[in-house]
DNA sequence: TATAGTTGTCTATATCAATAGACAAATTTT
DNA sequence: AAAATTTGTCTATTGATATAGACAACTATA
């Protein structure tokens, strides 16, 4: 941490703070990215005009113009608003919290914070297991998988970005399903599977690459959050493997303490 | 996803990929987040050669010096080693699985992937609570904290970079018991506290800021998992407020089921 | 011992990122 | 109405990023 005035009674964020240079991310991207994280963090509310760029660059250290960019690629994004002559203000200020845990669907996940949500199907297709996925599914490697490329919506937002796997043999026809009810529940159902869990998930993070930078909404360079899970049976057969992206400028990942 | 192959039979990696320009990340950053992503994927084998850069270039559709400044950023941080003549060589191939839940525990978290871990002591001080930590202490706010700057390490190598507050008049002197014992777990306990429960965590990814990149041994640019905890008693007491951070390149975080 | 393949170094050039300063345009405050 | 504040636009300059090509240095193989 730091050197930073911590004298009884100042302004104390509780997070660090300060900006590199020659690193491989512009300062605006890195400007942009601590914008975003502030409002997130309730720093500013909704409605409320940021500091005047003037402010915001001697705060960061930086020209008054790299602030510029980082507000300009914010606006773009949706998050900022910028008014000349009144100022620069906050649209959307939450992060959406996503519960994560053994029963985590994607709809009963959300419910409350948004109005409407759900999974778009947006391509499928049939293709050898790797190993990776052979194993997680219990079948043999090069054993034939379907493969189903998805999207969640809340609110009209882009908010998951997700690949999924099943047995090619015993999901027969479940892109289908997918298509029709727009839910991985209703169209396991129909496969005689009314509960399942979450056997495990395996959390990482990286930068968005150019398919999820498109699907989820993005601005170049924005971190996705990744998660790989094992969906079982209640008697333990695995049925599911899927790794799914969330923006984490939107989206934030709760862990439901006993679910 | 974009147009790939897939026929039968052919390579498939399951995960997506191409390269964005303009974004405000470099190329040679995100070749590097790419290849690092590769190498944890286990595409490449420990002590295995990768491609020529030649062939990385033209894989990534980018100059060859491109990817020369990716590998050399790879080089310096330990992960590749390359040899005039033979090629370029993956050094350490796996990241660390950190399990996270209820019962989370920094060592024990790590038993059996590592030989050697322990918790350092960076910095403490005295604060006002801020709004957030003083919520989720169920104290006044501006009521005084000990703060803590901890760093995790395994093997010798960094693996986490945390900022940890308690209450400073139920846990005053705890900075002396951690800087002595170098274990949270060991000093709660002269506190009275046997045993805790994480009673939620909230799961985000960004940048890693200029300190977590000194402390964690990372290069610019490098991404980080961010948890921030609330630990609770037993009796649902709230005793700790922390925000960790992971470098996403080394650590990811596994969701044990039930524990 | 050649030859091919690979990494290392150098020069040159074009574009992006960042700084600097000046002033216009719009809004709010005095 | 005037002044102050704030965003918007323009020009100019510097350094980092990326491309291009040529060749040296080193290793492995035919």
């Amino acid at each position: 941490m730091t050197t930073r005035e911590n004298a009884w009674g100042r302004w104390v964020t509780g997070l660090a703070s300060s900006i590199e240079r020659r690193n491989g991310v512009s300062l605006w991207r890195q400007i942009a990215d601590r914008i975003l994280q502030a409002i997130a963090n309730g720093d500013f509310a909704e409605n409320a005009a940021l500091p005047p760029e003037i402010a915001l660059a001697e705060r960061y250290g930086v020209n008054r113009h790299t602030v510029r960019s980082a507000i300009a690629a914010l606006v773009q994004e949706g998050v900022l608003k910028a008014e000349q002559g009144r100022g620069t203000f906050v649209l959307s200020r939450k992060r959406l919290s996503y519960p994560i845990g053994a029963r985590t669907r994607f709809s009963a996940g959300l419910q409350g914070q948004t109005t409407e949500r759900h999974i778009a199907l947006l391509s499928s297709s049939t293709e050898p297991a790797s190993r990776r996925i052979a194993d997680a599914l219990g079948i043999a490697k090069g054993a034939a998988v379907i493969r189903l490329e998805t999207r969640g919506e809340a609110d009209g937002h882009a908010v998951s970005r997700a690949t999924t796997w099943f047995d090619a043999k015993r999901f027969a026809g479940i892109e289908a399903a997918m298509a029709e009810t727009g839910s991985i529940t209703t169209s396991l159902k129909r496969f005689g599977i009314n509960d399942y869990l979450r056997q495990s998930t395996v959390l990482s993070a990286r930068h968005a690459d150019a398919d999820d930078l498109a699907a989820l909404d993005l601005q170049p360079g924005a971190i996705v959050l990744v998660t790989v899970a094992v969906n079982v049976t209640l008697d333990g057969e695995p049925i599911q493997f899927a790794e799914s992206r969330f923006p984490a400028e939107r989206v934030e990942l709760k862990l439901s303490a006993g679910d």
